[in-house]
DNA sequence: GCGCGTTATCCGATATACGGATACGTTGTT
DNA sequence: AACAACGTATCCGTATATCGGATAACGCGC
């Protein structure tokens, strides 16, 4: 009979506080997003999230057996399941940015040899809505790295400068990887690159994300002069050694991402006219 | 050294089992499910799932909070949120049919004029994994219907085709929607048009799913010759009524259905031969 | 201002999920 | 080959987290 002392009931504190809402929920979607990150077997994912064994167990049977995360059968490895994938992409359908870039992305796409990507902020990584490779491919190819942390590569700094400064504060308070030698790590250099970037109106990278390409995003902006998202291209690194490339490339950067704010309702000027909606 | 390996039910009789399981975890993903077909008003969702208001709005709060589901704030309707675009896209980065096929969808695409697309059966959906579209073509883009019943178009036909005998019954139990007017709806028809498809190796249908367009489908065989997916090529209708066209379109269809069975471990011949793996 | 449809919150009862313990299977090592 | 170590599956009592009816705030149209 040893009683357990419990964690704060509701007669304890103040009113309000009631016990933890919807657990069982909130554990399974985080099993999930672990899945999504490392794909791997259940004891692994029980020590990554702190669960009891048996908990997790439970949880990961539930969820495999609703064709949300699916397990190799020789191996037991877990790795997230087709229904994921299919209620993934109903986010893009309903998703007003990406409807408003697709034409100019597509006429982008045709107008020279590199890959377009629409891609807005999700938590700390700048996250992929639409590729448009050369060749006219659409979803992902390497996806391994289809979304990365926001220091790394032209689009999540071009994200990450427009955000507010305490989102910023935020950011560079955590840990900050490496994907490559050239993936700028300092807190203190990045501060000075996103001041340079928001002050020319876009981002150049090299070599930060994938040794072989470098990149030039520029933002998009919604009716409340909100950054909500970015516009990226992608080429080889040699090529951005060429300045004429780099000219048109930004030319061409520039004019898809305005036309995209001004079909979200943005309009130029009176940045601070409008901060504040109604 | 057989050991019996019965899976031990509960109690074993009938009042052993034990309370549903993880019913908040289930529901939850339900509700995600619903949003991502029907997204809406939050009374809309309580409905459609039959449970009660306060059960769906603690759910729904606990889902938006964590940037599952994304409401919009004048006027409450709720839809998929970002964090589900991110854990879906995880599906692709661990899908060995997707990484055997892609070289070889990439070929295809390249040398013909028509969108070549990589899918899968989950539920009675096909759902698209890859899609690699003809620049600058008119073929819906969209994500809106980027997922189709089984019944409509060559390559939801295909997967049913191939299908255990039990699964197409009861497939062809539900609702047969009609997408346009030529959709095949009768289960008599439809039956007869699955073994046709079944003993040609391949399946062909014009305007079934958009009235303006036609499209080819090959089934993938796993090691096992199980139908794990198809190779589905999509093109304007008009171009269909050039023989020439398709027996060319075919030929590619068929070698690389083919070649990204054979990279999945599936060998000609001898169907029933390695039904049974060791 | 009034009424209706929708959303938010409260609260007690009880069904439900938790997690320690245990048993079973599988993989790696000496 | 036998053991050891680890990963997986299941059982069960208990306390706790969840359910849902009721009620309160909200907002919109008339």
């Amino acid at each position: 009979m040893v009683q357990k002392k419990q964690n704060a009931r509701r007669g304890g504190g103040p009113a309000g506080d009631r016990g933890p809402a919807l657990k069982g929920v909130r554990r399974s979607l985080q099993v999930l997003e672990y899945i999504a990150l490392n794909p791997g077997r259940a004891t692994d994912v029980a020590a990554g999230l702190n669960v009891s064994w048996a908990t997790l167990h439970r949880t990961l049977s539930e969820l495999e057996q609703g064709g949300f995360v699916t397990r190799e059968a020789d191996t037991n490895r877990y790795s997230i399941g087709a229904r994921m994938w299919f209620i993934g992409t109903a986010y893009l359908a309903s998703h007003k940015m990406l409807e408003a870039a697709r034409p100019y992305l597509d006429d982008a796409a045709e107008s020279g040899d590199y890959t377009v990507q629409l891609v807005e902020r999700s938590g700390r990584l700048a996250v992929t809505l639409y590729s448009y490779q050369t060749a006219g491919e659409v979803i992902t190819k390497s996806t391994y790295g289809y979304h990365f942390p926001l220091h790394c590569g032209s689009k999540g700094q071009v994200l990450l400068a427009y955000c507010e400064a305490e989102d910023i504060d935020e950011y560079l308070a955590g840990k900050l990887e490496s994907l490559t030698p050239e993936t700028i790590t300092q807190p203190k250099a990045l501060r000075q690159r996103l001041k340079e970037i928001k002050a020319q109106g876009y981002a150049q990278t090299i070599g930060d994300v994938q040794q072989f390409t470098g990149s030039l995003s520029a933002p998009v902006f919604d009716r409340a002069h909100q950054a909500v998202g970015a516009v990226c291209f992608i080429t080889k690194r040699s090529a951005l050694r060429d300045e004429a490339v780099v000219e048109a490339m930004l030319e061409t950067l520039l004019r898809t991402a305005q036309s995209t704010s001004l079909a979200l309702g943005w309009r130029p000027g009176g940045r601070f006219l409008f901060t504040y909606r109604i």
